[in-house]
DNA sequence: CTTGGAATGTCAACAAGGCTGACGTATCTT
DNA sequence: AAGATACGTCAGCCTTGTTGACATTCCAAG
């Protein structure tokens, strides 16, 4: 496994064999299917898709945002969104606020129903993710952290690195 | 960040805070789609879509692996499997051959042009890995690593660790 | 003030790719 | 001969992505 020239210290790896590259993509591959499982059993039940669960995080992490900044951190269409947000809204999960500075936007945010099906949701996404910590360990979470952040797109890290987008003054 | 009773080394940082756990959360979310971005892109000029580039990596991976193997390493349902395989099949991407000693067996390989595309997919999926491999470090390799197959279902762990199933005698 | 363009959000229709259920056929295995 | 297994296919449904068309609102130039 330890080859390629001796000098470099932190250099010698970067000998990288396809085999290695492979197997890194097929845990990407893999653990993403277990990572998106157990949402995905709890949201099926109730007639939800992973679509759905997508939106409840994001208006979870940044109440009050607009649709528009909600469309950029998902990168899907308007118009794919606008139906889930619609079964959201209709169900009573969201909240769409006319914003009070400028009356084209929408302002999002969870009802109480909503925040407690977000809670279900992250909760069972956290136990697993907690699990992985705590089976690989600390250091291995700081390297998991930084592959991932090095494999996003540049535009994602900037959503990624932006904690939150939320609007205080509506 | 380092902090917790400074006795067990291992398991000081075992205080994982939701915030720290959203945010593993979300590096899987945005990681994920840079990771299957150019695959997605090279595949949609040619009418094919990620479910072909699932089955043609699983076949590269395993040549002369069976329709039913193929459908447990992908989790979907053969009529969802098939409806890829055939367009593959009919495209001369991939060839189904009789089984020798089970003749109701197909055992599946790429032909030279499903190859060839399967060469240009993996290729830009390597950079981007590589990209990241080289960016983190070969320390957060192996972090990452141990994180992701800390992540996966058991059943699926089966499968990652299960190099080949290449079935030589036909 | 008005008017035209830009931003925002909604409605409609279509496609990919999941799913279930039912069946047919060939081929083991007992 | 009978039942189980492997594979393919038809039909129909759902979620979630796409494009196109359109309504509303805002803002800035005339």
């Amino acid at each position: 496994m330890a080859q390629g020239t001796p000098g470099q210290t932190g250099q010698s790896l970067l000998f990288l064999t396809d085999e290695q590259l492979r197997k890194g993509i097929e845990a990407m591959f893999f653990a993403y299917r277990g990572f998106t499982a157990d949402p995905d059993r709890i949201l099926s039940d109730q007639g939800y898709g992973r679509a759905h669960h997508r939106a409840i995080h994001f208006i979870h992490r940044s109440p009050g945002t607009t649709v528009n900044n909600l469309l950029s951190v998902l990168g899907v269409t308007k118009q794919s969104l606008n139906r889930v947000l619609r079964t959201l809204i209709e169900d009573g999960l969201v909240a769409s606020t006319v914003g009070k500075r400028d009356k084209r936007e929408r302002h999002l945010t969870l009802t109480e129903d909503g925040a407690a099906l977000e809670r279900s949701l992250s909760d069972a996404q956290r136990d697993r993710m907690r699990h992985a910590y705590r089976t690989a360990g600390p250091e291995a979470v700081a390297g998991f952290r930084q592959v991932l952040e090095a494999m996003m797109d540049e535009e994602m890290r900037f959503y990624y690195d932006a904690l939150k987008d939320r609007i205080d003054e509506r």
